[in-house]
DNA sequence: GGTAATTAGAGTAAAATTGTCTTAAATTAT
DNA sequence: ATAATTTAAGACAATTTTACTCTAATTACC
């Protein structure tokens, strides 16, 4: 899965929260949208640390939106939630064991990081407005 | 992860088995690509299944290819070992909670088939040429 | 017939994802 | 100030997916 349940649960949230007029709280968007309470508390922690959302504590606290909907991008928000670009494949992981030693002589190795270069392109270019809507 | 490691896997053999005279077997495949025997099997039996391979039992067998490379596509590949098209998103899974009913009244829903046809299409116009060369 | 190879299916192990809980820190309202 | 509310942080547990193994059967070559 290139995106993963995190992701749409931030962005079913995004969209929520755009909607909203006063900051909205872990537990109404838990309630409205149905996501478990702690798990989406993280997305949404994660979602403010990267300057997608503002987080507000205390009485009447939540979560508003730090930048217009055009100004972010799935890049952005599939990075801040997942911790890392979305993956199309990680022969990285096993680079001990590759018989190429490593990308070097790997047959598709350069295909692979094309591959990925196109995704993260199409990733940038589409804007959480693209998503949602105006 | 778009591509798993078994997709990996098929890649890597394709490539080793159409530029072998002979037919390439799966313990020959193993060692030479360094991949667990039992584990390749599995993958080569699926691509045999879809029409990718040939399979030959007995002494002297082994796997050869069944197409050109430039008439088997990446979609083709994926589809064949991992047992269904890859998959960019799946909220289908969780349908019963959603609170939208399905995707009828959800937001992100449109984007996501969409976006998930747009890497449906990538996959398919991608031959196993494209991916390591001629 | 004997050996070399694939086929098939169940089963195990490891890793990633998803989800929970508990405690602390910050802010607001009274 | 104090109480109530809400986010922050981190450890932990459950679930799902991915990765891999094993055993037995089948097929084909020599």
């Amino acid at each position: 899965m290139l995106i993963t349940r995190a992701t749409e649960y931030a962005l079913l949230s995004l969209d929520y929260i755009r909607k909203s007029d006063s900051p909205a709280g872990a537990e109404q968007l838990s309630e409205e949208l149905n996501i478990p309470k702690s798990f989406l508390a993280k997305i949404l922690q994660n979602l403010a640390k990267k300057e997608i959302l503002v987080s507000k504590k205390g009485a009447k606290g939540g979560f508003i939106l730090q930048k217009k909907i055009k100004d972010i991008t799935l890049f952005e928000i599939v990075t801040a939630v997942e911790g890392r670009p979305a993956m199309v494949f990680d022969c990285t992981q096993y680079i001990d064991t590759c018989p190429n030693n490593g990308a070097k002589n790997c047959t598709i190795s350069p295909f692979l990081t094309n591959f990925q270069k196109k995704i993260d392109a199409l990733l940038r270019s589409l804007s959480l407005e693209d998503i949602i809507g105006e």
